[in-house]
DNA sequence: GTCTATAGCTAGATAGAC
DNA sequence: GTCTATCTAGCTATAGAC
């Protein structure tokens, strides 16, 4: 076996990178191999699905990302609360540069995207949702008011993120994670 | 002069709603097309410009509607502010079709589009929230206030949407609309 | 495993008849 | 103003040498 010249990680945080910034629609291969150096041929051979096993491998592997860096890290109890959460979203910051980068389920959203990625997107999202719903029923809130702040946290960021990009100004996203961590009054 | 076959204003409520499902590198010219039931040929000679001008007259089209149902319903002062509050809500719930349908600077928002219509996106975002934030001040609020309230609104909303297309539940939608107006507690 | 070269197709856009 | 027919460039994907 040849050894291969890109690490797998590095390979998909390339393709992480156009995905997100473009779409699924407006990525193309050319693109896709040049953020990976590689060449096109060389793509197909570690994705013999084509472009649509690239997405799904970059959605699985930013599954895996908040799994460690924001649904673990709220659920150590080994921290205090308010300090897990300023963790999770000192994570979550940096993640999306600040509020310069997209959302990768935003941008997979689409027509074309959501066709093939809906299962997918329905279960990353639900994964934010449930790791934001334990943290506040482990502060002490009922199971509905942590479930009602939980998608009130995902509305934020998805909505902050959006007007942060509309209106060119991060700061939007920087102000909506302060915010979320009022909200949690600890 | 021939008379037109297709109206401007079915034209392009048909263009709106590929560029909205499909954003822009997603739509192509066959499929706007045969929404707007006119040949590939026709519509260039309707937009020489070609998609481009096809999607920014679809914003600049937006921008005139959010105008006269959102920005003049909120500041119709012959109306109690709980109704016109309301009222806007509805136009607006009516038109993201109960939270199933994408919001265009959403769609447009991905790095083509982005490219492309920075200009009026931002426009299109400051529109609304300029409405919400002079609809805020006329009930009372400071200026800080109801500037805050304001962009809360703008994420909300798009927020919302975000959700509900990845979630494939309108409701959240729905609930994102009702929280609106209690924010204001009117 | 990576590459060059290319197949096969569809995209956006145009020419010219009616 | 609308249409059929067509151009060219770009797309996804594959073949086959190394």
């Amino acid at each position: 076996m040849r050894p291969q010249k890109v690490l797998d990680s590095d390979m998909i945080k390339g393709l992480t990178h156009v995905f997100r910034s473009k779409g699924y629609d407006g990525a193309n291969l050319s693109e896709l191999a040049e953020a990976t150096n590689l060449k096109k041929a060389s793509l197909y051979h570690r994705f013999p699905g084509g472009k649509q096993e690239m997405a799904k491998t970059v959605l699985t592997h930013i599954e895996k990302w908040v799994e460690v860096h924001v649904l673990n890290e709220l659920k150590n109890e080994e921290v205090a609360p308010k300090k897990r959460l300023v963790q999770a979203l000192y994570q979550i910051d940096s993640s999306y540069n600040g509020g310069k980068e997209t959302c990768i389920f935003r941008a997979l959203s689409l027509e074309s995207g959501i066709t093939l990625f809906q299962q997918q997107i329905e279960k990353g999202m639900q994964q934010w949702i449930d790791a934001f719903e334990s943290f506040g029923m482990s502060i002490g809130l009922s199971k509905d008011k942590a479930h009602e702040l939980s998608v009130q946290t995902l509305i934020d960021i998805q909505g902050s993120l959006v007007v942060a990009k509309g209106m060119n100004s991060p700061n939007v996203f920087k102000n909506a994670l302060k915010k979320i961590e009022t909200r949690y009054s600890l």
